[in-house]
DNA sequence: CAACATATTTAGCCGCGCCTAAAATATGAA
DNA sequence: TTCATATTTTAGGCGCGGCTAAATATGTTG
């Protein structure tokens, strides 16, 4: 019968904080407590023993009250996670007609339970996309991925501008489907036209279409500039 | 980050246990605590605590020293479990080229992290078939499953008989490869030619190709009788 | 009916991964 | 430099789902 994860793998909260602290990390500050603890909803006290446990197993090392930095086994561990969520949100899409808003919480929840064949199968069968349906990049089979330049966002631009959307935030289902509703999917091309005062609206061409929306939201669209 | 299972859901082993005692009382038996504990491979003084905890949950009733019944609600949640099991085992064939004796350990991890629209999703995909690869009945989404009258196996067979697999145990990957390797799949057509004395291989037509098995293997090929 | 074999349960334990409350440490401002 | 505040760790606890060893119930058999 035998209920346990895929081969040779981590548990299920295991696999979790190395995620976290791997995108802590990739923002350039360094994993601390807290930071990890918000990230995963729990509380830092429970934090604590789990790095603990971790940097026995040699995934992170750890200075106390000063944070946590994986190894380059945590950060292998990491990357395994990452591809699983990012080729099984591929494969929901492409193959299974998911809506691009519903695809995170099934690969959070299969990236545990899948084994390595699968996921080869899955990205084979898709056509071994370069990056999941929010536009972030997957890491291939051998641990290797092109995060590559910082990306700014919309938020930063000023009128005139233009951009097309690379990738958008995937943490919020509602803010996705909004995103999608007004035709910020990477890929998109953007004009801002105009900014309005006070945190106000960001008038926005979206492949020709006008549309406007807030700087909160415009943060969580990432862009490259084309022009 | 949430890791839990899918909405609405029991954990992974409380659907193990459920599932081996839906197949223990399946097989005619009352379930007990030896029984349960030899097919998840524990210890017979854990399923003991185990079972009292989902006779709690109103999963099933347990008779002290006389052993466990499922509940309606035990029920439910067991042919849930298996329906997801068997619809996973059918897509990976159908959709991913999976071999049929590689399906199985992956469907025992999928079937507590996919979610009741990915099962959906998947079984519209393949055209919602009614067996998984092995000819297991799928249980439908609302929790009916048609197990169809008890089905004899190639062991009962008497020399000349003439049959069709229906049905092969799954819960051994060697030999349901094995199985695949001289034919003996779901729809095959099987005559009985001769069997040998004092436990002595059985000698068959496997769709008109000669092929030797010993009784035990016979005993786990299921088989309707045609003509 | 007594004695034994077998099945089951209880008792007591452990690791995981979470919790709260309290203590320790680091940091920035007065 | 010292103190207030924020961060982190420790202490102690809990439920789950396993374990072993020991006790107890069942039922079979002489």
């Amino acid at each position: 019968m035998m209920t346990g994860r895929a081969a040779g793998d981590y548990t299920a909260p295991v696999e979790d904080y190395l995620k976290v602290i791997y995108e802590i990390e990739r923002r350039g500050s360094a994993a601390g407590t807290n930071d990890i603890a918000q990230q995963l909803s729990i509380a830092p006290a429970s934090v604590s023993g789990m790095v603990r446990r971790l940097a026995d197993q040699g995934l992170l090392e750890h200075e106390r009250y000063r944070g946590v930095r994986l190894t380059e086994s945590g950060r292998r561990v990491a990357l395994r996670t990452i591809r699983r969520h990012r080729v099984i949100e591929a494969y929901l899409t492409h193959a299974l007609g998911y809506a691009w808003d519903r695809v995170h919480d099934e690969a959070e929840r299969l990236e545990h339970a899948a084994s390595d064949e699968l996921i080869d199968r899955m990205a084979a069968a898709i056509g071994e996309p370069a990056t999941d349906p929010h536009g972030a990049p997957i890491p291939t089979r051998w641990g290797e991925i092109d995060e590559g330049p910082h990306l700014g966002t919309i938020a930063e631009l000023v009128p005139g501008d233009r951009c097309r959307v690379v990738r958008v935030s995937d943490d919020d289902a509602r803010r996705l489907r909004y995103l999608g509703e007004v035709g910020l999917i990477p890929g998109a091309e953007v004009v801002l036209v105009s900014r309005a005062p006070f945190g106000g609206p960001l008038a926005l061409l979206v492949d020709g279409v006008e549309r406007a929306i807030g700087p909160t939201l415009a943060s969580h669209v990432m862009i490259e500039t084309s022009g």
